[in-house]
RNA sequence: GGCGCCGUAGCCAAGUGGUAAGGCUCGGGACUGCAAAUCCCGCAUCGUCGGUUCGAUUCCGACCGGCGCCUCCA
């Protein structure tokens, strides 16, 4: 079996990758704050994580993987007033949101989703830990901090001992009660607008609500256990969420919070961060608006590798579009096919070593989408020829699954208007008896009719199919 | 100011110290009544300038250009 490796931004090296226990992966990755819909920057982190846990699989090896949504925090609260909701009121409907546009990607269910707001007491006793080791502290505003100067490891994984803040302001004014300007805030003292949107609870050292990165090692310590295998997310949490994270989560454990921390790059729009304040945003009720499938975003997303900036264009999206059609016409010609031939079993073979040479070498989807179309373009031209080998079908028929089951790329049959579809039948009844008879004039002006339509037609063996251009 | 990433054909994008995968587009051909689909053929010397090397796109340096983090952030 090859050797399954992945780049740890703890060592910023490929390592060799293989969980604790030898049978079961633990990954926690960060999942959404749900007071807006995702955009598809947050969804190529998503897609990336969903390549993870195909590509663990297809290794071997079970999953078990944590997202949380992140249902109390500023944002939320602000919504919340602005709106005169209850955090509730906001989360709830945004997070239906969330999962019907992760079904519509594709992407796995993780095992478990919890929510912030349903692990408070786990992060009181996290804080309560953290309290008692001396790491954290009660200021003046009565919220609690985390002490990074009393943490010995502060810094490792963003490399933050090597950086300085820069000169000038940055450090707010309210920041005046922690001891350090770093330190961060583990439970937030409640504001009376936290009341008003029920966003607070009682505590130890009063009425608050939790920060945000203490939900994340409350919810993975409890669920998965005080050192999980894998730790995924946007390369921008890396300073100061995950730093936080492993800060807080050491400090109470005495124990390597993640063994490999895994960081996906940003998806650029108009060669910028696609990012909510800046307004450049896409999401997926967009795609679905413009007819775009699935499997032409999961392709683009995959033909970029996960550690490298990726920019969507008009243009790009077109190409994976026309690239997934192929894949399903691949398809649907295995599926109808009675026969192969000895060079498409050769081809299947082929494609399923590197495929999985190329996933399993830190998840390099763009080398095995190379892969997949060279299959493609040989399978296609072994079955011209109509060879009678059904062991060499079956072959690429478990080839091509396999494959398919880590991207997963063959677009849905979209369902049409079933006026058209009765008006096309009608029209291609007419061209069918023009053609029988010879016309092709005929033949051909109904042909030029529907294609003004957007119809595009394909005349097989047996029948002829249509299919909407784009 | 500190830390970091990227720059490969019209577009997207892998990769290697020994003369560049794959997809889209485009051009030519086969097949087809004609198309479409499919197949075949063709289409780049890897940002610039130096250096190391028998040899660099791949290593080092400088420069130019683009982007990100350092503050909420996928």
């Amino acid at each position: 079996m090859t050797e399954f490796r992945l780049f740890n931004t703890l060592s910023r090296a490929v390592e060799p990758f293989a969980p604790a226990d030898g049978d079961i992966v633990s990954i926690y990755s960060c999942g959404p704050t749900v007071y807006n819909p995702a955009h598809l920057g947050n969804f190529r982190t998503f897609l990336f994580v969903d390549l993870l846990r195909r590509t663990l699989q297809l290794r071997g090896w079970r999953v078990n993987q944590v997202m949380n949504l992140t249902d109390v925090d500023d944002k939320i609260i602000t919504r919340a007033v602005e709106q005169g909701k209850r955090i509730r009121e906001v989360t709830e409907p945004v997070s239906e949101i969330f999962f019907a546009d992760r079904d519509y990607l594709r992407i796995q269910p993780a095992e478990t989703y919890p929510k912030a707001t349903d692990y408070i007491p786990q992060m009181i006793a996290l804080v309560e830990r953290l309290v008692a080791s001396g790491t954290a502290y009660q200021a003046e505003d009565g919220s609690v901090y985390f002490a990074i100067g009393r943490f010995a490891g502060y810094g490792r994984l963003s490399r933050l001992d090597t950086r300085e803040v820069r000169s000038g302001a940055r450090v707010a004014q309210d920041d005046y009660t922690k001891e350090n300007a770093q330190d961060f805030a583990l439970w937030k003292a409640a504001k009376p607008e936290d009341e008003q949107v029920e966003a607070a609870w009682d505590s130890p050292w009063g009425r608050g609500r939790p920060g945000w990165h203490l939900e994340c090692s409350a919810m993975a310590i409890d669920l998965l256990g005080e050192t999980l295998d894998i730790h995924a997310g946007g390369i921008d949490l890396i300073f100061p969420h995950h730093e936080d994270e492993i800060a807080q989560s050491e400090a109470a454990t005495g124990k390597q919070f993640a063994r490999c921390w895994c960081h996906g790059a940003f998806l650029l729009l108009d060669g910028t961060k696609m990012a909510k304040r800046l307004g450049n945003v896409k999401t997926v009720k967009d795609l679905r608006e413009q007819r775009i499938p699935a499997a032409a975003v999961r392709h683009l997303i995959f033909s970029t590798h996960y550690r490298k900036e990726l920019n969507l264009s008009e243009e790009a999206l077109e190409g994976s579009i026309e690239a997934v059609r192929r894949v399903g016409q691949f398809k649907e010609r295995l599926d109808d096919a009675l026969g192969g031939t000895a060079e498409l079993g050769e081809a299947a073979d082929a494609a399923v070593a590197a495929t999985s040479e190329a996933l399993f070498d830190d998840l390099n989807a763009p080398e095995a989408l190379a892969a997949l179309f060279t299959f493609v373009r040989r399978g296609n031209a072994e079955l011209d020829r109509e060879g009678a080998e059904p062991e060499a079908l079956d072959r690429a028929r478990e080839a091509f699954a396999r494959i398919d089951s880590v991207l997963d790329l063959v677009p849905d049959v979209e369902e049409e208007d079933p006026r058209l579809v009765a008006w096309v039948e009608e029209r291609l009844a007419a061209r069918r008896a023009a053609r029988e008879s010879r016309d092709f004039a005929q033949s051909d002006a109904i042909r030029d009719e529907l294609k003004e339509q957007g119809i595009i037609l394909e005349d097989k063996a047996g029948a002829t199919q249509w299919r909407r251009a784009r």
